[in-house]
DNA sequence: GCCAACGTTGGC
DNA sequence: GCCAACGTTGGC
C-alpha cells in the first residue's frame, strides 16, 4: 500500500505541537474527533508510516508548524466513554465504539513555521483543501507535493 | 426525507 | 468578538 500524506489540525491551546515535543516518546493519541469525515480518514485510511502535517489553528499566525507520522493505526477513542471528558459521548458504546483515533509521533518541527496565508499565496497550493474556503475538517487529506512543499517552505532538512 | 434551528469551527 | 460556513438534530 503507498503511503499516503494527511494534515491535522489542533489549537495549540489545547494541544501544541511543543506538548507532542514533550510528551512520551513524542507521541500522543489523537482523541476527541466527533466529525464522520475525520473519523473515516483516521479510522479506514490512515496507516503506520504516513506522514502528517501539523497545524496550528485558532492562533496567530495559523501555520504548518511540524511533520509526524502515524504510528498506531485506529483503535477506539476511549475518551468518549468517560463522563468527565470534555469530549464524552453518551451515544458511543465500548461494544460498538462510533469514534476512532490513532497514534501520532513527531518526526520534526519546522524550523520556520509556515504559515496559512504564505499556504494561500503559494500557487502550488491552490488546490489544498486546508486553503479552500469553509473547510473546518480537522483531519484531512493532502497530497505528496502539497506535502513536500509545505516542508520545502519550512526550512527543514529531513 | 426535508429543512429550520441550533451549535461549532476557525479565520479575520 | 464577529460571523460565514458547515454539520447535526429533530419535528413534521
Amino acid at each position: 500500500m503507498a503511503k499516503k500524506y494527511w494534515l491535522v489540525k489542533s489549537e495549540p491551546s489545547c494541544f501544541s505541537i511543543d506538548d507532542l515535543a514533550k510528551a512520551k516518546k513524542q507521541t500522543t493519541h489523537w482523541d476527541g474527533v466527533r466529525n464522520y469525515q475525520a473519523r473515516n480518514f483516521m479510522r479506514d485510511d490512515m496507516k503506520i508510516g504516513d506522514l502528517v502535517l501539523y497545524y496550528h489553528s485558532n492562533t496567530e499566525p495559523p501555520s504548518a508548524v511540524g511533520l509526524c507520522e502515524v504510528v498506531k493505526e485506529a483503535y477506539p477513542d476511549f475518551t468518549a466513554f468517560d463522563d468527565t471528558e470534555d469530549h464524552y459521548d453518551p451515544k458511543s458504546d465500548p461494544k460498538n465504539p462510533r469514534w476512532f483515533m490513532m497514534d501520532i509521533k513527531l518526526i520534526k518541527k519546522f524550523k520556520n513555521i509556515v504559515s496559512l496565508s504564505d499556504m494561500k499565496n503559494n500557487p502550488k497550493l491552490s488546490e489544498m483543501k486546508l486553503v479552500q474556503r469553509g473547510n473546518r475538517l480537522s483531519v484531512m487529506p493532502v497530497t505528496k507535493k502539497e506535502l513536500n512543499e509545505v516542508v520545502k517552505m519550512s526550512g527543514t532538512k529531513l
